[in-house]
RNA sequence: GUGGGCGUAGCUCAGCAGGUUAGAGCACCUGGUUGUGGCCCAGGAGGCCGUGGGUUCAAGUCCCAUCGCUCACCCCA
């Protein structure tokens, strides 16, 4: 073969397509209802626009980056995450300014470059939601709210919702130092990756699942004791919120997201029958970002959820029969001008009209109207055009009546 | 970056301990109906058996290398 797409990368084909954009008609349209509204940023920005936010020493920024150097001299990069793209664009256009409350959807492919397997690619697409302005719990739940009502309105099933807290800035400040001092005298039994995140990122080593350093983690402080009264008033009243919208939740006091970025309340949907990579969708507050951004302080919540996940997460339905997809015979080769102008009619009311192109004998048009599920089939023959007639027929039924060609759309008008 | 599994027709896969023109199902095309689909029947087209090298009288089959896909680790959507 002599090309084919890169690794990791996927085409979207036509048979697939249909699905694709059902999906992204229920996002567009939860999100709308619950106030927000689309925003578009471009596929590349600065380099540093992501190892300043989602953090140097992370894995997408520190060996995921599809990154290049521009003729100008600067550094570009493909995006590999939307928050901090979004937040730039809020912060860019001073949307601030406009409402108190910055309520953002948004949806496209993104880029990371790891080895590909089930439920991870190099170009995969996110939607996600952000809402700039608030720092109550009401907006945490509002967020939570949104991604809980798209997957159920998906008819996603074997869904649920872990949460946890990581508490403000100082509150960080303080666990990081703590587990430091738990950790370091422990340090030789911990991974060399482990050792390193020590110095740099000690929270990272919660989430490990090396068995070992999981035993290690029991006697390990807990982020819930460093929480300052806000925090945990804050995050009670989250959890409080969500039980009042009967939103099923664990809490997972081990879960650090893997973003420098996020404070206070995170979560992430995990669906089963996904293998592995089981996370459809991760998030929470962020109430420092725009500030290291160079805005003003903002409080600020989203998500992100992982569109190729949800769809393989989602039953296969089967292909829905299009319910007015007409298809045009034409066996006379002086007709074929007139052919084209009956197709633009009958498009004009609305309805799918498909012709052959390839001047096919009547059977194998036939065939043709039937695979793709057309419900009637106009012919046109040499006896029809003398006439001034059109045969219809109707494949569901296989009836077949004569129409007068004056008559054709009388005919598909009702 | 590390490890496992797999590369044969468009798709899903057979191919016995190496042996002659490489198979099936589905899909596609034609005919059975001088102008009538689906079902059925008959026929047809479509393969450098991923690539390169080696062993052998003989390689889809064995060995080595390489490329690709896939699953998992790390981490994430």
């Amino acid at each position: 073969m002599a090309f084919q797409t890169i690794k990791g990368t996927h085409d979207i084909l036509p048979e697939d397509s249909t699905r694709w954009q059902e999906l992204e008609s229920i996002i567009h349209d939860v999100a709308v209802r619950f106030g927000y509204s689309e925003i578009r940023t471009p596929i590349f920005e600065d380099t540093s626009l992501f190892s300043r936010s989602v953090g140097e020493d992370t894995d997408i920024v520190s060996k995921e980056m599809y990154t290049w150097d521009d003729r100008s001299g600067g550094s570009l990069t493909l995006r590999p995450e939307l928050t901090a793209p979004v937040a730039r664009a809020f912060i860019q256009h001073n949307l601030g300014s406009k409402s108190p409350v910055q309520r953002m959807y948004y949806l496209g492919p993104l880029f990371r470059r790891e080895r590909p397997q089930k439920g991870r690619q190099r170009q995969f697409h996110q939607f996600g939601i952000e809402a700039f302005g608030s720092e109550y719990p009401e907006q945490d739940a509002e967020i939570i709210a949104v991604g809980q009502t798209i997957f159920s309105e998906l008819g996603l099933k074997d869904f649920s919702l872990k949460l946890n807290s990581l508490g403000s800035g100082e509150c960080r400040g303080h666990y990081k130092k703590a587990l430091q001092d738990y950790f370091n005298p422990l340090k030789n039994q911990l991974s060399e990756t482990s050792q390193k995140r020590l110095e740099t990122n000690p929270l990272r080593i919660l989430d490990t699942k090396n068995p070992e350093e999981q035993k290690l983690l029991a006697g390990a402080p807990s982020i819930a004791d460093f929480w300052t009264r806000d925090d945990a008033e804050h995050f009670s009243n989250v959890q409080d919120l969500l039980s009042v919208l009967d939103i099923p939740f664990e809490l997972d006091p081990q879960m650090v997201r893997g973003l420098d970025y996020y404070t206070r309340t995170t979560f992430e949907f995990i669906s089963g029958n996904l293998g592995a990579q089981d996370a459809i969708c991760g998030g929470g507050r962020y109430d420092g970002l725009v500030e290291i951004l160079g805005g003003k302080p903002t409080p600020a919540m989203g998500f992100a959820a992982g569109m190729e996940r949800i769809l393989m997460s989602m039953e296969q339905n089967g292909k829905k029969i299009e319910g007015n997809s007409v298809y045009l015979i034409n066996l006379v080769e002086s007709a074929r001008g007139k052919a084209l102008q009956i197709a633009n009619e009958i498009r004009e009311l609305g309805f799918t009209l498909t012709m052959d192109t390839l001047r096919r004998s009547l059977k194998a048009q036939l065939r043709d109207a039937n695979r793709i599920g057309a419900v009637k089939v106009i012919i046109m023959g040499d006896d029809e055009i003398k006439n001034q007639t059109l045969q219809i027929k109707d494949l569901t039924t296989g009836e077949q009546e004569e129409i007068a060609e004056s008559d054709l759309v009388k005919h598909f008008a009702v």
